[in-house]
DNA sequence: TTTATATTGGTAAATTTTTCTGTAAAAGTT
DNA sequence: AACTTTTACAGAAAAATTTACCAATATAAA
């Protein structure tokens, strides 16, 4: 972070709101010619400051309107952790999953298309996975805020 | 979403892994010329399938390094309830909120450089908001997956 | 079958990305 | 202090991509 001055923080910040943003325009923004702003570019890209560009979905359109936070406890904790982070990441329901610290073990983004849906991913692909003590569901019933940029 | 056929959906699947892909690369794969793959994305984007197009940061590096879920629940409900929301849009450490069902009201996801700043934004910024009732906190240890991707 | 509509392919202009060269300021060395 | 090295920026040219346009083809509807 040390190595990022304000003009690169500028780049990351305008970055995060819209990557297609032009060299050019980025450069008019910062009063600065295209060349050192693409090589700033280049390098945080380079540094992996910017992990990657994404195109974000609207959920309701691609018919995934339904989020729910799961929380799941193991029953015998340390030996059967990997087993279930191996099983986590081949679900494409799991949008995001967390070992978090306190009583839970594990927090669970889902995003299905309908109640149905993800009763089925609960009872014939979360369940399946072994030993799993407690399994705890929050539907979300409004999005209050959503970012992808970080205030740097 | 019945808007959209196989070759939409192969568009936006790879656009949400990668926003930077040329329309000629795509075209590539898609076994298409750059026409009908550029008009399509437009399309897309016109229809706001595509919502927006982002950068996304390596959050340690940005010295972002904490992230915390924060269960709250309002003390009188309804009343309570725009306000919280509206303070909520304010606190850029705040980079999620949901109204969820059950017995906790708000599910946040909160991101800062260290537990210090955690407490101070605890202390200092969400426990001023009126009306709070219970407010819980899980401590992320391990991102065991994240993805910005639909599986459509 | 004919008409209308949507989709595709091809081309060319406009724009952007990328590379290259030169200059000036800052930092480090002798 | 003089010299080298490094770094950041500006400008321009080359390469690639985006964008707009038109004709051809396929698809659906009348």
């Amino acid at each position: 972070m040390e190595t990022l001055d304000e003009i690169d923080k500028s780049i990351l910040r305008e970055l995060q709101k819209n990557a297609k943003i032009t060299t050019k325009e980025l450069a008019s923004k910062l009063n600065l010619t295209i060349s050192p702003v693409y090589e700033r570019i280049k390098r945080l890209e380079n540094m992996k400051f910017i992990k990657e560009y994404v195109a974000i979905l609207d959920k309701n359109l691609v018919n995934k309107p339904f989020t729910s936070y799961c929380q799941v406890s193991m029953r015998y904790h340390e030996e059967y952790i990997d087993k279930f982070e191996e099983e986590i990441l081949k679900l494409d329901e799991v949008q995001e999953c967390y070992h978090i610290a306190g009583q839970i073990d594990f927090l669970l983004k889902i995003n299905v298309g309908s109640i149905d849906e993800y009763h089925d991913f609960i009872r014939y692909k979360l369940s399946k996975i072994n030993n799993i003590g407690l399994l705890n569901s929050a539907f979300v019933l409004k999005e209050i805020k959503k970012t992808y940029a970080y205030n740097i």
